[in-house]
DNA sequence: ATTATTGTTTAGAACGTTTTAAACGATAAT
DNA sequence: ATTATCGTTTAAAACGTTCTAAACAATAAT
């Protein structure tokens, strides 16, 4: 029988997947991390099989994600020889850096998108009409709204980072 | 042959796709929008089937969501039966629409599940251990932090609205 | 040395999502 | 009235992602 605690605990390890998942953060890597964040011990691959009942090599793979994410890390027990994990408490850190480096990494994009574009609309000076010469000035207006865009959400990253 | 002008757009729109997949945004449907926010002329279903090779059953699947989304609408052009469709220029607007309603839903979906878990351990009280009040209580300081996440978080983005 | 324990790798199975193709219904043209 | 044009619906195909099971390598115990 499982207690109400028990309980509790499930629903929450599914309710951080699936926000997880609606983040587009695989809903699995999250159940984990909520399995780790929640215990006051550190856990063996083992045990993370028994209370996520996934396979052994879908928990290492996962392990190892949450551990480049510094979420997770390797701790000692002694007397055994298993691979002991927990989980890194503060949840701030760990979520604001997930949102920073994805951030950096959407910004990137955009700035490469926008380079690219104006790169090719450049080199088509030589042969422009008329018309595509009225085109081109239309989607510069339009990149350039879009490079606002970026400095705002740029600003407003920089702003949340200081309220974190 | 394809001019330099056309090739630009075809990246732009390729970038804008891979962009919003990023975000967990339906690739096409981002590229659907790309197209229209180029175009400087309402498209009907047909030519955006030309544009991006995709079904006529998708496009107007597609269409259907981004007009939901207010992000584009449906225009009459005199002399032609057909449905034409417009980009919401505002693109920032667009934007800013579609994080809000996701930060929305997020946020809610924290505060639900805090509420199940602290309803939960709550209605444990008869029957726990020692053990468990410790564990409730170690539980009751996780969420603490957690509810202090959200609230920074929703207190970020009202500070990002103020910018956009 | 042999056997047991442990984590990792990997080929393919399972799954959910997206896309298609074809049938359909509705409206307009003839 | 019949045919053509257009958008929508839907069942199934295609696709990418996640997951599993089994083989494997590495180490420790016997």
């Amino acid at each position: 029988m499982h207690s109400n605690l028990e309980r509790a605990q499930y629903k929450f390890i599914e309710s951080i997947g699936k926000l997880a998942g609606s983040f587009g953060v695989n809903e699995s890597i999250a159940q984990l991390y909520a399995v780790l964040y929640l215990s006051d011990k550190p856990l063996s691959l083992d045990d993370l099989v028994e209370r996520l009942k996934a396979s052994k090599g879908n928990i290492s793979l996962l392990i190892r994600e949450l551990e480049k994410w510094g979420a997770v890390k390797n701790v000692w027990v002694k007397g055994s020889r298993k691979d002991y994990y927990e989980a890194n408490q503060d949840i701030k850190k760990v979520v604001a850096n997930k949102i920073r480096s994805g951030a950096q990494k959407r910004l990137g994009q955009v700035s490469d998108m926008i380079g690219e574009f104006k790169e090719l609309i450049r080199t088509t000076d030589g042969e422009m009409t008329e018309e595509d010469r009225r085109i081109v000035k239309a989607y510069n207006e339009k990149l350039k709204k879009i490079e606002d865009m970026k400095g705002l959400a740029s600003k407003a990253l920089s702003l949340a980072e200081k309220l974190f």
